[in-house]
DNA sequence: CCACCGAATGTTATAATATAACATTCGGTT
DNA sequence: AACCGAATGTTATATTATAACATTCGGTGG
């Protein structure tokens, strides 16, 4: 029932990791995580995070939107930003906040504040959840007296892969 | 020349500090680092800039401009949107991402990546160097490979104070 | 002096992002 | 069958941001 369609992505690493296995495991995972804690993975918010999990690329919502019509004529505006609430809600996904854009989050059933490392060439975000980083923020934050709800760490920048492509090229 | 202009700001810590200060090293600072710098420091930016530091609170580009326009007939979005990126540029500002949002710098003339832990309750941003944190994400960073350009870290919560008042009330 | 240049600003229009508000559907219960 | 709440449909509009071209203005060189 996770639908086939295997289709044509064309992401910047195909060579380099088995991207159906990134999908069915982001979806697979979605799904239990949904069921344990009785919320509803609708087809309209399972349709919203497959698109976002096309790759690994931070996307934005009228992208979406677009993506989407085709399969669902009576997408609106509104139907995207509720699936995105919805799934950021239950920690399937990343808003970018420096992008507004939004990308899949691959450790939704443990924790989901992650350093975002965000390629400005290719446009790829990679997670790392950093805990070195991590610990040190809440010592200061401890030490700022401050109670935290949400941390967003977004780090701007060239990919390994990219960085080694330009100087190799040029 | 530094208008006088003490007025009425309705800042939540008027007791606390002693607000005029900031806003004219603020803006002693703004202008020395401009001269350095062989920019100008126009009298819109200028006064961009003082508007942004009013307060402590991180201050939206519409905002801005309802402010800017009885000072300013000719005030457009362009006239903000313009002001705001060379503040930008010139690090005497922080852009908050996670608010679309704006807030003064204070130390524009060191270093311009801070931690900035904002108050989900009184809006109030407070910037923090952190830097066993930075010293972290440094570490982190290059073992992910990757070459930073620009960094973004935002908190959100409660401030101390406003955490107090809130406990002291109820 | 004046022709020109670049930086800043003025001006108009529109693109891109996001939410509000109310109507409808639909499965599950009473 | 009547009702309920969650999700979705639908229309409209608010908010944030940029594009594109015109104008101003201070300085520089002819």
């Amino acid at each position: 029932m996770n639908t086939p369609a295997e289709a044509n992505h064309n992401h910047s690493h195909t060579s380099e990791h088995d991207h159906n296995k990134c999908v069915s495991e982001a979806l697979g995972t979605a799904a239990q995580l949904c069921v344990v804690r009785g919320v509803q993975l609708t087809p309209i918010r399972q349709q919203v995070l497959e698109l976002i999990w096309e790759s690994h690329k931070a996307v934005k919502a009228y992208e979406l939107l677009d993506r989407l019509k085709p399969l669902m004529d009576a997408a609106k505006p509104a139907t995207i930003y509720r699936a995105l609430d919805f799934l950021i809600e239950q920690g399937l996904i990343h808003r970018v906040e420096s992008l507004n854009a939004f990308v899949g989050c691959n450790s939704s059933a443990h924790q989901h504040e992650q350093l975002l490392l965000i390629c400005n060439n290719c446009q790829e975000v990679e997670e790392r959840s950093a805990p070195e980083v991590m610990q040190a923020l809440s010592q200061e934050i401890k030490q700022a007296d401050f109670t935290v709800h949400s941390k967003a760490i977004e780090i701007h920048g060239v990919c390994a892969k990219c960085a080694e492509m330009t100087t190799t090229q040029s």
